[in-house]
DNA sequence: GGAATTTCTTGAAGTAGTTCAAGTTTTTAA
DNA sequence: TTAAAAACTTGAACTACTTCAAGAAATTCC
């Protein structure tokens, strides 16, 4: 079976198979466990990662020293602290495993060679980040208009297999409401 | 004086004499007067704009009938709806001018055709879209970490130049609480 | 398979914000 | 240059959430 990056490519672009040799050769799998973290505060981010299998949050740590998870990557997303990436200053963000999961992580350095070789990939990224971009322009606007409640069942609504796989801590503060107030949505007391 | 846009592409990536030309013959400065909208919810967004001058906001109308800015854009800014734009589906947004202003405004086919023709400017965009993805997640961390009043001082003491071109009640709504609240906030009645 | 840890639930009390309504100030435009 | 419109302010009442604390349930892991 082909590489889940390069089939995630060939779904926005096409590649040569030098290109893919090429490509093939740079990418590095590695498998991160459950709470393993592969980003701390304070750390420059160097890295992408493409998550091929399971889950990883960002995260960060409050003024209260409570956990405040900010954003979710599964299967086929890119993830990274991109302010940290781009202009090599220290990260505000933990990224963590939620599950067992698998990552094709590319280093800044050789993914710039990489975009160099392969002007293809620029396009690739390019699309990617736009999608993203336009996800987060309809997220910001999901919790700007909804209440708790609503934001919960909307979620609940979209990706009803996602919930079941993260604790209910993390969705909670993933969708800006408390744990607690989670649990009553739930059980109907709110 | 040469165009903005060109001026700004130069600051990520080089472009050749002919890239230019070729650049400048597709591109249309528009004025739109303040309160003007240029995309209206429902409308398929097939266009992005590079504000050369002036300021853009991004907002919705909410369930209660009341307006809620989600972005502004200001100069050396790109602005549109990305997941319209992407996907040509109906969007969810305005777009209206703030002040009289000016942008270039590039149509998707135009700007993919000139993409094609300029493959160097595929990193222009990559590269811009990965800055302006890094900013929301800050902007993400912001929202779920500070208090309204924390939210407010933070964006002033960032950007009080831009706070003086801005109506109080959009800045409001663009930071997440109420027109009265920001004006107890700023008489130190909280 | 049982102890330890992690996650979830519940209710009571508290609070950071909203909403409303009315008045004031500032800006716009003819 | 003045009338109209837009933007801002204020206080009082309200509410959608948070916080705390304690117990119950589920999961992890020797």
């Amino acid at each position: 079976m082909q590489n889940a990056l390069i089939l995630h490519i060939k779904k926005f672009i096409s590649l040569e198979p030098s290109d893919i040799d090429k490509l093939e050769s740079c990418l590095e799998l590695s498998k991160i466990k459950k709470k393993e973290q592969i980003l701390k505060e304070g750390q420059i981010c160097n890295t992408m990662y493409f998550i091929t299998k399971g889950c990883i949050r960002q995260y960060i740590i409050n003024s209260k020293g409570v956990e405040q998870t900010l954003q979710f990557g599964i299967e086929n997303w890119w993830i990274t602290d991109y302010l940290s990436y781009h202009n090599d200053v220290a990260s505000s963000f933990y990224l963590q495993a939620v599950e067992n999961s698998e990552v094709i992580a590319i280093d800044k350095t050789i993914l710039e060679s990489l975009l160099i070789e392969i002007p293809n990939l620029e396009m690739y990224f390019r699309i990617v980040m736009q999608k993203s971009f336009g996800a987060m322009q309809m997220r910001i606007k999901f919790l700007f208009t909804m209440s708790a409640e609503e934001r919960y069942h909307h979620f609940n609504d979209h990706f009803p297999e996602f919930v079941q796989r993260v604790p209910q801590y993390m969705l909670a503060s993933y969708l800006d409401f408390s744990a607690e107030f989670m649990s009553k949505i739930r059980a109907g007391k709110v």
